[in-house]
DNA sequence: GGTGATCCTGCAAAGGTTTGCAGTGAAGTA
DNA sequence: TACTTCACTGCAAACCTTTGCAGGATCACC
């Protein structure tokens, strides 16, 4: 509001210099105003804050940073934004980050691994560090570029590296297990992306878990864990003689009942379906999707929560070691393993060997994802009852490497 | 790969000054390479080029940025994220952004006026720009803060200033007559909230539509343009006796059709339903979303360009002028309107006055925007064949101000 | 050989901030 | 009183890059 701006209304930039002369004290005395305010006396402080206001100084972070070697950024690299997987995470990314005076760039990579390392290097010197989302490219590729700049990766695991992880093998098994008790004994895994942790995870537990079951499991894929992907596979289901299916994510499962539903194949009364994510689209579909819930906001803050902390502990470009000294540079490589939920909706239902009316051991009531939307109401039109499988919420286990 | 590192795998920042001592020149010449290559010894160059390679050199941004007054960094402020409008959006601006080698900062504000308003002081020092998309604040506000950094402005109409929209003036007539042709005449527009640009302008072109075409327009809301919002007015909905709606968004629209179905009320046969975005999600749900198509992805590029051309054309902290006079500081505020179309799909269907089966005057053929996709299928389950409404494709009308 | 033009390169200041060090004055201690 | 301690402030270097200016070398031309 007052500050100086030309008759043209362009904005005369403001600096320290210039709250300095107005205060009548020296330069330094403002930046310590700022960045160590116990530092300077309380007289004079609120004389200098009073100046700035005033003139309306805002601190130049691009030469903060060329002096601290910190930005105050972080960098988010992202698979592709438009799925919705991604958004709850981003923003809550954004917003955790915001809470501790961090900046968020925002990069798409559209799923290819050469725009994921252009981007890195292009990012690294601009920000403090960066999260890999659901990275495609090698673990070795990572480990190389987390030299270049401190790195968290989200999905995927990579030893010696932070991470976070959201714990799809025990949603896959538990999807697994929700399908066996329903009677089916038949199931396909509808693969993702050959480069995906989460895609390798899935299968291994999968298998696994129908082993257990003494269900047959059938590997599809890999496709693209698009909506696109999922229907095109519609017709290798069918053909296949399934009678579930469990998909790498809700967005492929939504395009398989899709394409089902093309063949004239019903859901859930002919094939079931899980997916996995528990994206918003997941309740608004027809069936409603039955699926495993990822915790992505949570995600999203703990990764921002573990880059801010080994931050913490590793200034880098510090003035008083010498520049480049490994010394005290110690960097967190805490994994951190993010619980799963089977949300029981529409689109799974009684299979071939269906024992009559079993009660689900889960807890029942009205899915807790949900709150009141009518997205989950049954009478009317019948649905099952929702109901979450394992726990009652997210928690967190813990891994603490090296 | 080649770059330095100590023991430990920390990186050692390497600035032009080693480049500078590995090729022999000064390190002016090494900036010259970078940033004007022209005069620039074509041996000299090759030879530092292959030092910086080989050092692993690359610019500090920062200290460029410093002197420069251009951080090639723009700011993309967001009312949310997770709003499925947006995604669209923002990774089309992020890649035309990066190809003209600029980096993205998103924020999102959750819809809050105040957040806004602070994220782009914050933003303001950092950035060469910013995009407010959809901004819940005031206009006047707008345009002090526009004074502060180079602002365009997306969804909304600022006297002054540059602006991309999207006709939804066009797109709610087309919707109307859409809607009055297949014999309403009790529509109900269902508002999104107060303080957006696009509300009051479909507000406005849809009770002219309706007048013109003979039809009892009643307006419902605010509402939050969520699922949650079209909900809840349901009940409203039902007892106000409408046989059409047309909803401020997609989002809104499906709840409102959820709504609907939890009360027993069937879409379209009882109730038609229009909503606004096409958003992906549009596509899949049942019955399939009539709406009006708003070229989001466009609105991301076209945006982008307006803040670097105008940007371009405004060096701000150039050195040779003296900082601050605004000589040569002219900025652009074309206002750009990008064409709507209306998509039909399946959630309108014919109303009380419905004239026997005449043909719509529209194109026809499979929905042009589900290319190849089971979306759209038709034979198998009855659907009436998507078409567009109005024209091809979408096209620019650009006035431009002052 | 002298003059001027052209091409390339080096010099040094500048951009806004932080921070180790030194200096000031006042208060506390012996 | 002399000495130490303390709280506060100023000084100046440093971060990395860009860029106006000037100097040096080379060449062409008269």
């Amino acid at each position: 509001m007052t500050a100086a701006t030309t008759d043209e209304g362009a904005a005369v930039p403001v600096t320290i210099r210039d709250v300095a002369r107005a205060s009548g004290v020296h330069i330094s005395t403002v930046s310590r105003t700022f960045s160590a305010p116990h530092l300077v006396n309380p007289e004079t402080r609120v004389r200098v804050l009073a100046c700035a206001e005033d003139l309306g100084y805002r601190p130049n972070r691009a030469a903060r940073a060329l002096i601290t070697g910190r930005t105050h950024n972080i960098g988010l690299i992202i698979a592709d934004i438009a799925n919705p997987f991604f958004p709850p995470l981003i923003k809550a990314a954004e917003s955790q980050a915001r809470h501790r005076d961090y900046h968020v760039f925002v990069a798409d990579t559209n799923e290819d691994p050469t725009a994921e390392e252009e981007l890195v290097h292009a990012l690294a010197k601009q920000v403090d560090g960066v999260l890999l989302c659901s990275p495609r490219m090698s673990n070795s590729l990572i480990e190389q570029l987390s030299r270049e700049v401190p790195l968290v990766v989200v999905n995927r695991q990579v030893t010696g590296l932070p991470c976070v992880l959201m714990d799809v093998g025990q949603g896959a098994r538990a999807a697994i297990e929700h399908l066996v008790g329903l009677g089916h004994d038949r199931i396909a895994l509808l693969g993702g992306p050959r480069s995906s942790w989460t895609n390798r995870e899935m299968r291994r537990a999968a298998a696994t878990a129908a082993r257990a079951g003494g269900a047959e499991l059938t590997m599809l894929g890999p496709n693209a864990p698009t909506e696109t992907g999922g229907s095109a596979v519609a017709e290798q289901v069918r053909r296949s003689g399934v009678s579930a299916v469990l998909a790498y994510n809700d967005l492929m499962a939504i395009g398989l009942i899709e394409g089902l539903d093309a063949l004239g194949v019903r859901v859930p009364q002919e094939v079931s379906v899980v997916g996995v994510d528990d994206i918003a689209l997941s309740r608004l579909t027809r069936p409603k999707l039955t699926t495993v819930a990822t915790p992505t906001a949570a995600a999203g803050r703990t990764a921002v929560d573990m880059l801010l902390q080994q931050d913490t502990e590793s200034p880098r470009g510090a003035r008083g070691l010498g520049a480049g000294t490994a010394l005290g540079v110690r960097r967190t490589t805490a994994q951190v393993m993010l619980q799963t939920d089977l949300v029981i909706r529409d689109s799974t239902g009684p299979g071939p060997h269906a024992r009559p009316a079993r009660p689900l051991a889960a807890s029942r009531g009205p899915d807790p994802h949900c709150p009141a939307g009518p997205g989950t109401t049954t009478a009317a039109t019948g649905d099952a009852i929702a109901s979450k499988y394992c726990n009652g919420g997210s928690q967190l286990r813990v891994d603490v490497a090296r």
